[in-house]
DNA sequence: TAAGATACTGAACAAGATGTACGTTTTTCT
DNA sequence: AGAAAAACGTACATCTTGTTCAGTATCTTA
């Protein structure tokens, strides 16, 4: 007994079309410049189809995020050894040289704010935690949260820097100079690993 | 004689009414929130004065930048020794300090992303041209522009989480984490200084 | 293949924001 | 007091937003 795809398909199809003309409209002239009037034009789409989907702008936005909750959960299951923080810049920095469109216009200076800030919290949350466990009773010489937060921020920084100027440099490179950067910096200040 | 100097107050109390209005309602709802239209209504101020002023919205979260241009400056004439680059840090964590509120308004959450990128954009090239100096001919294992880049995201990361969490970290702790992040980073990547 | 459900269309609408224009009033200088 | 500068405030055309609703296209299934 199949179920019903062509539904699914017919409207996922519209989200889609929708979801790449945001995207097109960001690099060309910015999240906050484009209107929905000119997603819905150059989508082909019905005004009330539009708002039959999303609720605003940011709602569409948003949905264009969702494909990365898969490298979260990924990151989660395996987030047992010491190496876990660094497997999770590596799977983003390959995630984002593979979608590199997208991920230059959702994270880039064309990009809005909200989706950065969105992650960057995720991303906070989510090492927290781990380095809660990692550095168990160290007694680091700074304070975790601004550890976290120098960590978080270096990593972003980096990856949207990349994003923005279409350097040469491949993810594995990116990786390696991250490393590079915050290794010394975590020895000399969480006493290792 | 005196020149005419209550004419520019007039007109500096207007733009500084207009500034003070804007800043309180970035905190209160957000800078893409924040219509024309509540500016004047808190300021009380007609709606054509402000457009003989500002552009727009835009020019005048940027006049309210302007105050920083003095650090900048001051930073240009002491950038003579290795140090320039941690005084620079220093002075503006300090200044943010003294001026916590406008910080916050003009580069926390509740910042457009103009003036972060404005801001980020002079202090890399600023900091660039100073390693350039400091770094003469040490062939550092990362590229000079990837580690410019880490040194600002990595200094803008600690400023904003600082502005938006009102930690009770003093400038001067603040800098010191910032150094002790960096400093090893420095000696093992770029080799010294 | 025909009926019916589901998704999409497109036009109209109210509310509110933007930026400009222009005549009037208030403030300041001489 | 008179002139100049600054601010006021109303009106206006234009655009954007989000909703509503009657009509059309497309797919399912009986």
């Amino acid at each position: 007994m199949k179920t019903n795809p062509p539904i699914d398909r017919r409207i996922q199809r519209t989200r889609q079309l929708l979801l790449n003309s945001l995207i097109q409209l960001i690099l060309e002239k910015g999240y906050e410049a484009t209107t929905v009037q000119d997603i819905i034009d150059r989508a082909n789409v019905g005004r009330s189809t539009f708002y039959s989907h999303f609720q605003d702008k940011e709602a569409l936005l948003m949905s264009g995020f969702e494909n990365l909750r898969d490298v979260f959960e990924g990151f989660q299951k395996h987030s047992s050894g010491e190496t876990a923080g660094w497997n999770l810049v590596l799977a983003l920095f390959q995630h984002a040289e593979e979608n590199r469109q997208v991920f230059k216009a959702l994270f880039g200076k064309q990009a809005g704010k909200v989706l950065l800030n969105h992650i960057q919290k995720a991303l906070t949350l989510n090492l927290r935690e781990h380095f809660q466990k990692t550095f168990p009773k160290k007694k680091p010489s700074v304070p975790l949260d601004v550890f976290v937060q120098y960590f978080v921020s270096t990593f972003l920084g980096l990856l949207v820097w990349w994003l923005d100027n279409d350097t040469s440099y491949s993810a594995a490179q990116m990786d390696e100079y991250f490393r590079k950067f915050v290794e010394p910096t975590v020895q000399a200040v969480m006493g290792g690993a």
